[in-house]
DNA sequence: ACCGGGTTGTTCAAATTCGAACAACCGCTA
DNA sequence: TAGCGGTTGTTCGAATTTGAACAACCCGGT
């Protein structure tokens, strides 16, 4: 370790309304999504990821891969969601370990009840707070941290 | 609930880049606390706001809407940060249903040794994957966004 | 055919988070 | 001073998340 690199000002002020935002909106987002669709976020979320797969299906720890959590995380919400019948395992043909979560016609259901609402939430939350411009400029920053982030695990 | 306005591919890849970036910063940022300093990202925040506040000390609500989380959280880190002496409780002068959050010496101590590479995380998570101009057209939006969703709760 | 290293999904215990409910308290008004 | 709406911090149970450990499996080299 060599010497502390200290932040300025300007970094700081950008990591701490990075953190700022990170909570106020996901807590929005969540409660939006629990009070009038009864789902959890990472639910909603493996919804999505099943309807836009190919099959509406997709591996497990590929799951967990894309929604950046754990795979016993994926392993739960799964559980969940079998059990309220909006995806449904199915079991990998050439690969004995693999499990397929696939998305069952409730889950779409579902997901199409509930996408405007969220939506809503989403745009309240972040998108119509910010002007085109900026709006694209978020995205640029957060894509190179993404890609920055990407390989380096 | 009228026609459902969704988001046009630009608006859906700038959602998908914070969600992701949320997740992936957030992540590396608790692992490096949790594994070279014994300490939960909240419990990290905690210190940090308690250190800058006068008297190193904030009343437990005030804690608890700086942090954006829920009061009963803030009990349990204090909780927590009691127990490893890193934080003391005072009853709050005239306000006997108040309670000051106190920082210690040892807890002063410990933000000192932990900062240093909590700081590099936070370089290496973020603010050095991204131009000067990209980091400060990030802080822009999301003080927008901030401003935004602050008054509005 | 058989290892040996790597992968896959699950289970498990522990930690954390949240909101609702609660008791205690504050300040203001009649 | 008695009452009442609002605030404060805690407690409680339920839900969720995580990593480590694990059993089962895959595959390439021998």
């Amino acid at each position: 370790m060599t010497q502390p690199r200290w932040l300025d000002s300007g970094e700081m002020a950008a990591w701490n309304a990075f953190l700022e935002a990170s909570h106020r909106v996901g807590r929005r987002v969540e409660h939006q999504l629990r009070e009038q669709e009864g789902l959890s976020h990472p639910q909603y979320e493996i919804l999505v990821w099943l309807a836009e797969a190919p099959g509406q299906e997709v591996r497990m720890t590929e799951l967990a891969t894309q929604l950046v959590t754990s795979k016993s995380g994926v392993t739960y919400q799964i559980g969940k969601l079998e059990k309220a019948g909006l995806v449904r395992r199915r079991s990998c043909p050439g690969d004995d370990r693999g499990v397929f979560a696939v998305l069952t016609e409730q889950g779409l259901e579902k997901l199409r009840r509930a996408a405007p609402g969220h939506l809503e939430a989403v745009r309240s939350s972040l998108i119509d707070l910010l002007t085109p411009g900026q709006l694209e400029a978020l995205s640029d920053s957060l894509n190179a941290v993404n890609r920055g982030l990407g390989s380096a695990d």
